[in-house]
DNA sequence: GGCCTTTATTTGTCAAACAAATTTACATTG
DNA sequence: CAATGTAAATTTGTTTGACAAATAAAGGCC
């Protein structure tokens, strides 16, 4: 006697908006749909899929927030395949993995990490691309950092179009991409370390031998430097954590 | 006489429910919501917005395409703050920006450029880190691609999967998300490529090679492989522009 | 205690109506 | 003929109201 080997199909699960949706994206994945392409009246599509017009409005939305179409109203109207902007695209990268870093899923060694080894790839890229325009950047910045007077804010935005010049050094505009969106992201944690214990003077002088190291050319100095940035952010980081450790234990009183 | 200065404020654009969508999202990123809170009612949201009921759900909709929240019917049901997984935030970006890719706002030097440096990086990660898991990973998807009878589509999968491992490999979650994501975008470039004139054995090869070099910690060798395939896959796409140019200008005869 | 049924609750879907925005066509005026 | 205004057509945006589907909890029965 053998047993029936019994084969389930996997169940229809998520709505039929999700899965319209689904459909549609695939059809702009799979590349039958391209950009300013029309998809036909919300109506049309109800009879179609042989579904409600709202239930169709909650698939499109779907699709909007992803910004894969825009809609529009009037006689010439309807939804259409989106032509993402790059500025766009970046913005939802951006929000989409700063929420990951505010939910704590990368860890702050992961973070420092990955924003080092993504740094000594931009170094080893500006090393031999870098122009005028960058390097006036980076020193202008440098300069602006040296200040006392500039707020905490203001010296973590500096910092930011720091390295922002430094991804534009490569002079590929994909890494500028990834590299704007990774910045942009992880600035939430910068803040953290940067903005209660960070020693200026110190991170200033190590963009200062950056912006040397690319002047000359020397990739390993410039990277030796990013290295030692890393570190000191780790260690300012722990410290801003034993401090914080130390600080819910004892529970001082409170000056007014 | 002096001519007054006219402020115009910004409209209020993008309908109700984006706008909704949009407040709602602030509350999760500014943390006043957190991961597995419970949203209100759809009736609620209703109320306190002051709006209908399928304009909170168009917002809901926004919000569960960003997966930003997720709902559940019934008496303990609603909608619920998600904890997003790095892969399913990875997922919903992908389409966006693969769209990005196509429609040309990348060159292609500059993405096979860029895909290579960021290969090296996982590489140099991925030598002293590789669990027998990812390498075992590599081998299946190797052996697969020595496949001749497995169509292109299948060995572009293989492909994926393959470099997804050598990600996994870096055991470092904000290198895996910005892999998996670029990966994935640049798809419809690698298609283009590999699909059409892909000489499958060499870069299975390659892949082979790869593997072989982390077995024994030589990253030299895995990068020189590195270097080797974008080289290989330039020079293949090179051949597909120049075969598609003299095409062009020849117009020949369609056969029926 | 286990199982079944009922109830309450919330999201999911549908139907129908009207509003708002937009373009096009047509009429009027100078 | 050009400029301006109005009406019509079209499509998305929003509302109201109803019912379906899914789910957990409570209560009853054995």
């Amino acid at each position: 006697m053998v047993k029936a080997k019994v084969i389930y199909k996997p169940l229809m699960t998520g709505g039929l908006a999700k899965q319209i949706a689904e459909r549609i994206r695939e059809s702009i994945t799979d590349g039958r749909l391209k950009a300013d392409d029309r998809l036909p009246t919300e109506e049309e599509l109800a009879r179609q899929f042989q579904v409600s017009r709202p239930t169709i409005r909650e698939a499109l939305k779907r699709l909007a927030a992803q910004s894969l179409i825009r809609s529009r109203r009037g006689a010439t109207g309807g939804s259409f395949i989106n032509r993402p902007s790059r500025e766009e695209v970046s913005s939802n990268l951006t929000t989409a993995t700063a929420l990951l870093v505010s939910l704590g899923e990368f860890k702050i060694p992961e973070i420092l990490e990955a924003r080092q080894e993504l740094e000594l790839l931009c170094v080893r890229q500006a090393v031999s691309r870098c122009g005028q325009a960058e390097l006036d950047t980076m020193a202008r910045e440098v300069d602006y950092q040296q200040r006392e007077s500039i707020s905490d804010e203001d010296f973590c935005a500096s910092d930011v179009r720091f390295h922002r010049a430094l991804a534009d050094a490569t002079h590929n505009s994909v890494l500028k991409f990834v590299m704007f969106t990774v910045i942009e992201a992880l600035q939430p944690i910068e803040n953290m370390v940067v903005y209660r214990v960070r020693e200026r003077k110190v991170i200033a002088r190590q963009h200062e031998e950056i912006l040397a190291a690319l002047r000359v050319k020397d990739e390993a100095a410039a990277a030796e430097t990013v290295r030692e940035q890393t570190a000191y952010l780790r260690e300012r980081f722990d410290a801003a954590q034993a401090m914080r450790k130390s600080h819910s234990k004892f529970r001082p009183a409170e000056p007014a």
